[in-house]
DNA sequence: ACCTGAACACCGTTCAAGT
DNA sequence: ACCTGAACACCGTTCAAGT
């Protein structure tokens, strides 16, 4: 990449995290290329779509999840892990208000930019379900696809400012709805 | 109302009713009063906001859960009531795609002419709760406004069409979170 | 190689002008 | 009273023209 492309690509992504977090995932392209002071086809240049800049804002935080995942994996209770994990998917989510919902799309769309990364997060969370319920602390008619689900559902509480005052401790009802009775957290 | 005003309305009710099953609780008011052969000022008439529209769509399902309700406040299981009634307002935000974050923001805002609506399902759910956990069958730690949110999340998760299969069980998962492992369904 | 911005086809919302 | 549609201020996306 010439420097000066490069130069583009780290602007826009720097602006683009501010707009994000103010406007939520539907932010204006055209407001994130016009606040980086460059021209609208240079951001489509470098994010030929939405989904492909979300990857780019998205991509430490799936990396630190996808780590923390695999710590996780060998932690002395599975129940807490999973749990913990959850949290912290969550979290990640609700920390750019309305970007689950293209995550949820994008496991459906192989060529989405986010499909990998979606499909990792996916089979992370699928790991530590398995875990916990080999180790019986997780309910067994669940798979990872469901906790996918619910992850999603999770973070869309806690994207609509009516209910987000819920949001943390329907977490917890969910969370303990995923575990078997013996191990209530 | 005028003749005339009158069969206008109605027109765009049901073109709305059409439009709005396409293309879910974002589709184009444009789109509407072009399909209506009516001038996008009608529209804006007779629903001076979006929330207007729907407000007039949903008015007979809001009724019809309202009686629902009253029914089920006299049924033999209260738990079973409670979930029948969950299961019937997750329908019908399912039946009007996206309309959920349409209703939950409503129950925050006044002015918005689904707020009484959405004031009054809340109001009803709560009733059903507060009669099952008085029967000792519903956990005591979740409120009215919990429940609400609740459903917000289960109907969102039946709007995405990625997570749509697993709709229906993650409701079994939750509603069964919500009453006491004595009375799980 | 990369950047720019006009062009196109859409929105929601308002409001002067008509009947 | 009611209807119409142009006008305005926005979008996303593409692409010819520039450097």
């Amino acid at each position: 990449m010439r420097a000066d492309a490069k130069k583009n690509y780290e602007l826009l992504l720097g602006i683009a995290r501010e707009v994000v977090a103010e406007h939520g995932a539907d932010a204006s392209l055209r407001d994130i290329a016009r606040r980086a002071e460059v021209g609208l086809g240079t951001l489509y240049r470098h994010f030929p779509t939405r989904d492909a800049l979300f990857e780019a804002l998205l991509r430490g935080g799936f990396d630190a999840l996808g780590k923390e995942a695999v710590a996780l994996a060998t932690a002395e209770s599975a129940a807490d892990a999973l749990v913990a994990w959850l949290r912290q998917i969550v979290a990640m989510a609700h920390a750019w208000r309305g970007v689950i919902a293209v995550m949820v799309a994008a496991i459906d769309a192989p060529d989405s930019a986010l499909h990998a990364s979606c499909v990792a997060m996916k089979a992370a969370g699928t790991r530590l379900l398995v875990r916990a319920q080999a180790e019986g602390t997780a309910r067994s008619d669940i798979d990872g696809a469901d906790l996918f689900a619910l992850v999603g559902a999770m973070a869309w509480l806690g994207d609509q400012p009516a209910l987000a005052p819920r949001a943390d401790h329907l977490f917890s009802v969910i969370a303990g709805a995923l575990l078997t009775s013996t191990s209530a957290t």
